[in-house]
DNA sequence: TGTCTGACTTGAAACGATTCAAATTGCTGG
DNA sequence: CCAGCAATTTGAATCGTTTCAAGTCAGACA
């Protein structure tokens, strides 16, 4: 019942086809020399290795040609709910090309990623995709990577130097839809919670929305700013969209609407809100960023400046995917950045501002 | 600046500390053979290593070794919240264990899965683990799996036959813990959403809340009884529990408490009861089951039965790499199927019965 | 008849590690 | 002075593929 089922290699199929394992190879392979086989000794060896049940041996394979058709992909915590679509356009791109991934979560912790770094490179992955969405760790280490002739890319953060492509939502752009977004339904006294000062987002977000604010002459009300502390849990968003909208409620200030760094911090502002009886939107608007996927399903749905997550994951396949083809060819091959263009989302967290609830 | 860097084989290192690469094998995989290299001799050997950055090449050693120290992770649509908890407690186990999770994606497609099996195989995983929580095609071809050595376990689901190790969480338990909550609360009029009759877990939940009821004499009306469809998509459940929700509403049946199949289904269900203006949880209460990330986050926060699902990606792990020991050592080793013991959590989408609300 | 040309096919050497059986060395005891 | 032993170390085969340079062979041509 549970006999050993010995492995097919090649060797058995140039065995029964009656070939040599040269020409099973070239054929399986579609090899350049393939051309010169006859379509007869073709047919017999495809047979043949189909009755057999052959499976070519990736590992064997790699050895000889170099190509594990192996990527690593390295997520900072995948406990964000930020990483599941970044990671599904990951995998689907990959699948396409027939690359498998090799799935590791640093947890955030630097030495975490060290470790995982160095067991992708003993797998010899062909190229590295790396989620670093909320991320305090330098990585320097990733310029390394070039050296190795390992093409990487990350995505939501940008290292330094030229031997790393990297895929960013236009964080600028975003930040002005959000705002224009209020502006629009007729909110002038607007909260804002920015992003942790050591995030890379968080700078451009706030860019955009001052540009905005300065183009129609709305006034930012300083006290109505306050920035979320660098913490290193991704979910912290929620913990400290909660507090600081609790603050601000205690400090009596007058406002209508929350623009939050990021959706996480969305529902912490939400729930804020809600405990102190302010209901949302009808007497206060909320937007968010990011559209994570449970912001279609919360109640009340949320409205917010959608990053094109999975398109994202996409888009990093392909620039890795073209590095390891130029590499292969020698062709030369240079890293790209990309900006990804945001999109509003307008859903049931915000509403135009009624006259009466101004005061 | 681009140089290639040369790779550091176990053949430099023999050259570098004076042995032979049969002894630097030795020292450096610590094999039983080690204990009779004199330790002036490791030292040297491991001094090299360490200079030379030697990393040794996980391909070419499996070739000879047979242990690629790679695991397939099969997760049949990673788009459902359920699967994160899942995801992140695998890649921890396997990360104690040094192994390296290559990560797929069924989209819930038989076809996908055959494919992403085919290229596990041919990576040679050590053994699956599949996650298979909403799921309507049988995997037969898993029985397959024990006849190439290769140990596998499923979480959310079984496999008939001994070959195959499972972990779940006690559903009949669990389906007990909502219904003794509501009813203790002081509910009587339920209205319950039955899971898809497909879905292994739908027959025992329903099977735990009959008991329950049975045994405290509570009577269920069959007409507040309804059943999702077999729909393919993970996420359905949130528009199966809004529409049938909206349905129960519209005929004007009486109930004071919603018994949701999981938390998907619960939040369809919330939307709709908020829609129509009836309060979560001072008019209706609502429960869920599974305990995804985003319930405790959703405004109102969502009563659920938890299940333990990282612990689950853990169980499954530790299963696996007894099964690949016990392989290693043909020792004789049998599957086993563990049932995880579920946990009601308290939050704000259940209160008790107001007397005047139940009617 | 002998040589030359394709048109196919293959032998044999890698790739980098593991694994025994066997070799080497230095002693010990008879 | 040598057999025999213990303590270390290693040669060489092997894992399954890929990749060229080189082979075979039939027929064409001179």
């Amino acid at each position: 019942m549970s006999g050993k089922v010995k492995m097919v290699t090649m060797r058995d199929v140039a065995q029964a086809s009656g070939f040599s394992p040269a020409t099973v190879s070239i054929v399986l392979n579609n090899a350049p020399l393939a051309r010169y086989i006859a379509p007869a000794t073709k047919k017999r060896i495809e047979d043949a290795a189909k009755k057999l049940g052959y499976r070519p041996n990736a590992m064997a394979r790699f050895l000889r040609s170099r190509r594990s058709q192996t990527v690593g992909v390295m997520i900072f915590d995948i406990t964000d709910p930020f990483c599941t679509p970044v990671l599904r356009g990951i995998e689907n791109a990959l699948y396409q090309s027939s690359y498998v991934p090799i799935f590791t979560d640093a947890h955030n912790q630097r030495a975490r990623f060290e470790r995982y770094l160095e067991m992708l490179l003993e797998h010899h992955v062909e190229a590295l995709i790396v989620v670093a969405n909320w991320l305090f760790v330098d990585i320097q280490l990733l310029a390394d990577l070039s050296k190795r002739n390992i093409t990487a890319a990350t995505i939501g953060w940008e290292v330094p130097g030229d031997s790393v492509s990297s895929v960013m939502v236009d964080n600028e752009a975003g930040g002005r839809l959000a705002l224009e977004h209020l502006y629009h339904l007729g909110h002038r006294r607007i909260a804002f919670i920015r992003g942790p000062k050591m995030l890379i987002d968080s700078g451009p977000r706030w860019r955009g929305i001052q540009k905005f604010a300065h183009s129609v002459a709305l006034e930012i009300d300083p006290s109505l700013v306050v920035q979320l502390p660098d913490e290193l849990e991704a979910n912290s968003g929620f913990e400290g969209g909660y507090r600081i909208t609790e603050e601000l409620l205690e400090r009596k200030k007058k406002f209508t609407a929350v623009l939050a760094f990021d959706d996480l911090t969305a529902f912490g502002a939400i729930r804020a809100l809600t405990k102190a009886s302010v209901k949302v939107p009808d007497q206060c608007s909320v937007v968010g960023f990011d559209d994570v996927p449970l912001s279609a399903l919360a109640a009340p749905s949320l409205t917010t400046v959608r990053q094109p997550l999975e398109a994202m994951g996409n888009m990093a396949v392909n620039l890795v995917v073209e590095g390891i083809k130029a590499g292969l060819e020698k062709r030369d091959w240079s890293i790209s950045r990309h900006k990804m263009t945001p999109e509003l989302v307008i859903r049931d967290s915000t509403r135009t501002m009624l006259s009466a609830a101004d005061d």
